[in-house]
DNA sequence: CTGCTACTAAACTGTTCAGTTTAACCTTGA
DNA sequence: TCAAGGTTAAACTGAACAGTTTAGTAGCAG
């Protein structure tokens, strides 16, 4: 299934394979939680051969969430219309950031990399880096170009990006993040959502 | 040094003694993280005493999460003057909760129930109902007041409470909890609990 | 002195799990 | 047909660690 990919792989037919069943064990079971064993056995693959690409565990969870993170800078936020006027940027961004962060994948990203910040300081930082940071540093982008058009006020663009990203979590993350609610109907994510936009608006439109 | 303490320990000389030991040792080490040795050690206890009070390790982690949150719920937000302007109630709050986010303890916390929660689910609701939960239903009695005292916009008291609680992790808390940024000035906190205050002004007061 | 209760140190059990080793098996290409 | 390299299942090693057991100590009450 995965010997003619477009990319050759780099060493072997079964290294894509190992990657898949990583991601999908350490997606579900965290670090610490997921066993090798699970890995392979999931990736259709003999421990030797995981261990032959990989020199340990936590090198192979450093791989799977750098791919991760890449993919997700891609999808997310990726395409803003520079040109729209501020509540329109503000409303289609509020929705897309309040849905992904709520999403099963955020969440148990988030959860692994808080959970292992402690013993395995560099992960934290490089998804810190490759997620927030990058969606961000985007936004700033866009709010600094509005601010010159006159539309919002002159404002650290930086703490405005901050702030609304921020607005995105009320109510609803916190209660994910702790197992409290696990499923979001759309009328809810819309309210937050929606309500981040009138706050944001608020303080920083013209 | 805890025999004579003035609540008689509910059995035996060392309950105490084991319960301050593990909260040292969780909170350094989160649950996985903590062996229930070290614990013992620490405590000056030897584990047999240990599990003569608590018959599993998650038992002693629950009561000491439970005496945790109690003493947070009396320190953190404690006493709001209901009779203050919005301005300055928001201002002082804010501070105190931007600096609670930020403490060791709270992060600490934070990441064992996050990391925890899917084999312990029980527990970061504990948390979330102790903590984030409380707090804000002690902000929503003083918006109510506030509202009806005309002072604020009618708008959902819950969701008043919920944006400025996020507000105040802007930039720093989601540092602090990836381990990016360690330590904080007292400018940067000021800066952030002021931006706070600002935008959730500008959005909901009269 | 006796008996009771709390406590202790240390050895022990059983399990889980990362990482290694071995010996054999396929596939491909010369 | 043979050789080489990737792959496999399965057994193994060694460490960590929760929880138990044992044999014994310290202090206190009657």
């Amino acid at each position: 299934m995965s010997a003619h990919t477009s990319t050759a792989s780099p060493k072997g037919r079964k290294y894509e394979d190992v990657l898949g069943g990583a991601r999908e064990i350490f997606l579900r079971d965290g670090f610490e939680g997921a066993s090798v064993d699970d890995i392979a056995r999931a990736a259709g693959v003999s421990k030797a051969t995981l261990y032959s690409y990989f020199s340990d565990k936590r090198e192979l969870f450093r791989e799977v969430t750098r791919v991760e993170c890449e993919r997700m800078a891609e999808t997310t936020l990726a395409r803003i219309d520079f040109n729209a006027p501020p509540r329109e940027v503000f409303t289609t961004a509020a929705n897309s950031l309040t849905r992904f962060l709520l999403s099963n994948f955020s969440l148990q990203m988030f959860r692994t990399c808080v959970a292992e910040a402690a013993r395995f300081p560099e992960l934290g930082q490089a998804f810190y880096q490759n997620g927030p940071e990058m969606g961000r540093a985007r936004m700033v982008v866009y709010l600094k170009l509005a601010i010159e058009r006159g539309q919002l006020h002159d404002v650290d663009p930086d703490m405005i990006a901050e702030q609304f990203s921020e607005l995105c979590r009320a109510r609803l993350w916190s209660r994910a993040i702790f197992g409290v609610q696990t499923s979001f109907s759309e009328a809810e994510i819309n309210e937050v959502a929606n309500h981040a936009v009138e706050t944001v608006l608020a303080r920083f439109a013209v």
